[in-house]
DNA sequence: TGCCAGGCGGGGT
DNA sequence: ACCCCGCATGGC
């Protein structure tokens, strides 16, 4: 059971800064950890700590006595992007033929960030299968770990594996239906456990291409998988992870070939491109290629209410294993 | 049913 | 430096 060791109020600085926080908490979020009112952010998964946060900006932190408040709260600004200006990238995205309407109408929203270990878990996930797929498994492996914590007078908030929780019990990676990524998310896991990947520090200390590097050095860890890590759990953007879908979707925007793609994605987007391809994925609605292609086709780049999509993740069944 | 999905590594050339 | 294939699983 877990007591709230601190009360923030967010809403000086979401309307400081233009956040809309219902769009940064239900993004690529699920029902378990969001109801459409609160989100509840795991800030650590070990301690373990829980953030509480409204949508109207009442945030509480739930952690066991004698935390380090102070870097608690810290680590909730960092997680929804409340320290990041944004401008320079919604600058370019106005002017951009794959965002340019997102950025009209969803300029509030922030990437929610994470732990490495599970944006590594996230990202490996994500290959070779479909947005559905992908997220399926996440939403599994919670359930199936069936970590969690209580929170007073709040009920019971599921939690995250860790490392060491997979070490423990590998068999439930292929129960939650990662077939092949078992094997990766394994030695993820004893890579985070030995200590064989460099700190989080480090990593957000090093150049982008190092970084990757580092990540990649993991078996079944590739460049979009340590790319989409960077940017899910340490906001590092430089690098763009490009898959088949936005290798297609960019060549057919940006009028190139889809051996130029990556460099003119990194042309286009700088020090966001990572981001750029986060944002392009709520605004299709992660599509499945042949429909996401149609929906540029058409000009339908905003999320689509009944698309279910990341924006919509939150609201669906196949999402809910409790 | 068979085919494919937001990769990856290993083996070929 | 390329090209190509298999890989588990689930959805259509």
């Amino acid at each position: 059971m877990l007591k709230p060791v601190a009360s923030v109020d967010l809403g000086g600085e979401t309307a400081a800064r233009g956040v809309d926080l219902f769009k940064t908490l239900s993004v690529y979020n699920f029902g378990f950890w969001f109801d459409g009112r609160e989100a509840k952010l795991v800030l650590d998964a070990e301690l373990p700590a829980v953030a509480v946060v409204s949508v109207s900006g009442a945030a509480r932190i739930y952690a066991p006595p004698g935390s380090d408040v102070a870097s608690l709260e810290e680590r909730l600004l960092h997680a929804l992007g409340l320290r990041e200006d944004l401008e320079p990238f919604y600058a370019r995205a106005s002017a951009d033929p794959l965002l340019s309407a997102f950025a009209r109408e969803w300029r509030g929203w922030r990437l929610r960030s994470c732990d490495l270990w599970w944006a590594l878990v996230t990202a490996v996930c994500q290959q070779n299968a479909s947005f559905r797929q992908g997220w399926g498994m996440l939403a599994k492996l919670v359930a199936l770990y069936g970590r969690g914590v209580e929170l007073e007078g709040r009920g019971w908030v599921p939690l995250p594996p860790t490392p060491r929780d997979v070490l423990a019990d590998p068999g439930k990676l292929r129960g939650a239906g990662l077939g092949y990524r078992s094997a990766t998310v394994l030695r993820v896991a004893e890579a985070v456990e030995s200590g064989a990947l460099p700190s989080r520090e480090l990593l957000a200390a090093e150049p982008a291409e190092r970084a990757e590097a580092a990540l990649r050095s993991v078996k079944g860890v590739g460049s979009y998988t340590a790319r989409l890590a960077l940017a899910l759990a340490l906001r590092r953007y430089e690098l763009p992870p490009v898959d088949r879908w936005v290798r297609a979707l960019a060549a057919k925007a940006y009028g190139v070939g889809e051996e130029a793609v990556e460099a003119e994605w990194r042309r286009r987007w700088g020090g966001w491109s990572a981001l750029a391809v986060v944002a392009l994925t709520v605004a299709l609605d992660a599509a499945p290629l042949s429909k996401a292609l149609a929906r540029l086709e058409s000009g339908r780049l905003l999320p689509e209410p009944g698309a279910g999509g990341p924006a919509e993740l939150w609201l669906q069944r196949w999402a809910q294993p409790f």
